[in-house]
DNA sequence: CTGTATATGTACGTTATAGAACTGACCAAC
DNA sequence: GTTGGTCAGTTCTATAACGTACATATACAG
């Protein structure tokens, strides 16, 4: 199905390409709609396709033994699926997989490379967006570290809200348990607390935020911080352009 | 100090570079000795050279709040500091702080770019380390998240080892648990322990692996498989060449 | 050879999280 | 409406790692 109408919400990287570029790109462009839980790559897998998410949410996990995996970035809109097609290697190094239902662009390996190479400025903002991707990764490597699951639990459903532009999204306690790589009673409990403290809302599966101030308070720090450090100069925001 | 005499250990991105792409670099590039403990940029730091190790040893360290830090990247004779540049951004996302002294090549920013746009090979190459060091910085946000201390020291020193080509290197107890991330005691009760099983000696600094089979076995498996996914396709050895 | 700084060792109470096992509640399909 | 599956909540015990404080040992400078 290709994309033929317009979108509520459109990537940010594809929305800040010169129209002539879209169009040249927009040829080899699909949009797909992603299923909650749909793995799009294994880690080692060789990239098919590039995504580009709407409203999409993905979430890039390592693997560490068959027990133990752990997410290390989270894609939406701003950003982009399958870098390491840019960096010059068509192995996933991460098990990716939708964490948020909606739509993505998606364009086949080989059509994305040719395009790299003619397109400077998407070239230009895949590289951007890759180094702050690079810094995302570091920044919740450290975060996993030190701060307790709490404050990490509370971190991921802002990061979540912000990528899906919404309050209200679905993950079960087991799915951001694998998310977070701690056990589901872990975040039961936490969860649990956050609710106690009426700053969520939920209830098999279906999350609300009611409280967003507050779950920013208890969050740990990276969450503001992340957003400070964020790297947006790889978006020129152009959604009027569409 | 201009490199103009044979070194007995050379960056093998630079090693792997055509003999005419390595003579024009040489121009700019510059050797220096780099000591222990020196910092080579803070995080937020502009990036004013590009450093290529011989076999000094850099660690990449992310901040958490004021107290605490963690090393997200461990980078030797196989890479690169300075990354950011080759992806558009002369920002340091980390800060880069000496770990092992020895000599490396610097080039200024400017002609590092410059050459970049003129070397498609140093390019590739550089990307496919960028690529590889994605990787290297979410396996140990992984193994920092799962293993434990003892495993994860076990790992550093492997990983230390094969950066410097060497069982001898300086590390205070105070600076691992600085890169790790713990308590000095924790890295104390660990080494310990590991001096007690007759894998490693110390004393003041001086760390000596005295059983390499020993050490890898306790140590976490990522150091192994680390090492066979490791992405060497950046580089294609070629030290005979100089 | 003595003093000071640095490096390493020890001890004690506290806490976050793991592992495991079980209960209850809701949902959808048959 | 019963059945089977998914999702959420509870409890218990074990332990790795923390924070802090202090003690010893080695190196080096005067």
């Amino acid at each position: 199905m290709k994309a033929q109408y317009k979108l509520s919400v459109i990537n940010q990287l594809l929305a800040a390409l010169l129209s002539a570029d879209y169009q040249r790109l927009q040829l080899n462009l699909e949009l797909v709609s992603l299923k909650f839980g749909e793995v799009l790559y294994e880690s080692g897998d060789a990239i098919e396709y590039v995504y580009f998410p709407n409203d999409a949410l993905i979430s890039l996990l390592t693997n560490v033994d068959d027990q133990h995996a752990l997410e290390v970035g989270l894609i939406g809109g701003e950003g982009i699926v399958g870098i390491s097609l840019a960096l010059g290697v068509n192995i996933s190094a991460f098990r990716a997989v939708v964490q948020g239902e909606g739509s993505a662009m998606r364009i086949k390996s080989k059509f994305f490379v040719q395009e790299l190479k003619n397109n400077l400025a998407l070239e230009k903002a895949v590289h951007r967006y890759t180094r702050s991707l690079i810094a995302q990764i570091a920044q919740t490597a450290a975060c996993n570290r030190f701060h307790v699951i709490e404050a990490r639990l509370a971190r991921l459903l802002l990061m979540t809200r912000d990528r899906v532009f919404s309050n209200h999204f679905y993950l079960t306690h087991e799915f951001l348990a694998n998310i977070l790589g701690v056990r589901r009673v872990s975040i039961t409990k936490a969860a649990y607390s956050l609710k106690q403290q009426k700053l969520i809302a939920y209830s098999r599966g279906h999350i609300s935020i009611i409280n967003l101030a507050g779950l920013e308070l208890v969050s740990c720090p990276c969450y503001t911080l992340g957003n400070e450090k964020k790297d947006n100069t790889h978006v020129r925001i152009k959604l009027q352009a569409l």
